[in-house]
DNA sequence: AGGAACGGGTAATATAATAACGTCTCTCAC
DNA sequence: GTGAGAGACGTTATTATATTACCCGTTCCT
């Protein structure tokens, strides 16, 4: 097997978070988009763990942060417009958000999220998408979304024996 | 290609849930579970058509037609019956449910929800799983449960030409 | 008969997401 | 520079989905 994949391993995630923010300021540079101060933060909320968030767990932290309490469109714009330019993905057998892996293409992530320390692994394998779409076309299904979210164990959190 | 499934095309629906019926009544019986009426007429609803319903579409119907407007606990309680008797899925993206199309054995659909029509076909297909379970396996992550779900059009709703 | 287990009613609450409307601030053509 | 339009965000209210807690009656087993 081969080496097991950052979010499951002990990391400096300090890391992840200041290269996710950098690409992003980079992708939105070049696209004209505006990754406003709101949206920034919010993007930093989402890659502060690599564990899917929510996003009353979002405004929660930007309630006590603010003083003020920020209401749901808030973030939820916020959210929509990462989602809509790649930077986050949605778990929606999570009703939760996590940071996109590989926002310098358009793809649609596949996540292995482990029920014992809750991150979320992004996977972009072909041969799942293939299978699937394969599949569906052999029974005349036109495929234009997948969502595939995986539960079990991480490497790190399987019993060493 | 193969004959498009039979949620995509137009049949004897009453077939269907008269059988998804009888199923469940003899899994039950052999299981020594208990399908009441509320259970019964909840299958039954979630039979009425190939398409994922709501709970609170359920909960709906059966508040028209008892007169008094049955509570949420009702419907939730039944339907995690069904799902843990291996009689109904939930589609996480829709948050609905759908009848299980093989309940005769435990597993874990894979479906593809038409986007013009609603209706939700199961697939249970090895090559999308065993390319999930291999490819998770590479990066030493153990599947315990898969949510797939397409969204696309099906057979009958792609324009003819 | 006694009592545990189960099914289900009811009220309240938690969690997730959206609608509708207003205001401010950029940007860009002129 | 200036005004028009678009975009971003605040605010209030509402809708949709799901769960908790408590109670009561029935069934089933002894």
């Amino acid at each position: 097997m081969t080496q097991a994949p950052l979010a499951s391993r002990p990391h400096d995630h300090s890391h992840c978070v200041s290269h996710a923010l950098a690409e992003a300021e980079s992708i939105c540079m070049r696209q004209g988009l505006r990754l406003t101060t709101l949206r920034k933060r919010v993007l930093e909320l989402v890659w502060a763990s690599h564990k899917p968030l929510g996003a009353y767990d979002i405004l929660g932290v930007l309630s006590d942060e603010d003083g003020r309490r920020a209401a749901p469109p808030t973030v939820y714009r916020a959210l929509d417009f990462l989602l809509e330019n790649g930077l986050v993905h949605r778990i929606a057998s999570l009703n939760a958000f996590v940071g996109c892996s590989h926002p310098e293409h358009a793809h649609q992530g596949q996540f292995l999220i482990c029920r014992s320390c809750n991150a979320a692994i992004e996977l972009e394998q072909a041969t799942i998408s293939n299978a699937i779409i394969s599949s569906a076309a052999g029974v005349g299904f036109a495929v234009e979304s997948q969502t595939v979210e995986v539960v079990g164990l991480c490497a790190g959190c399987q019993e060493p024996a």
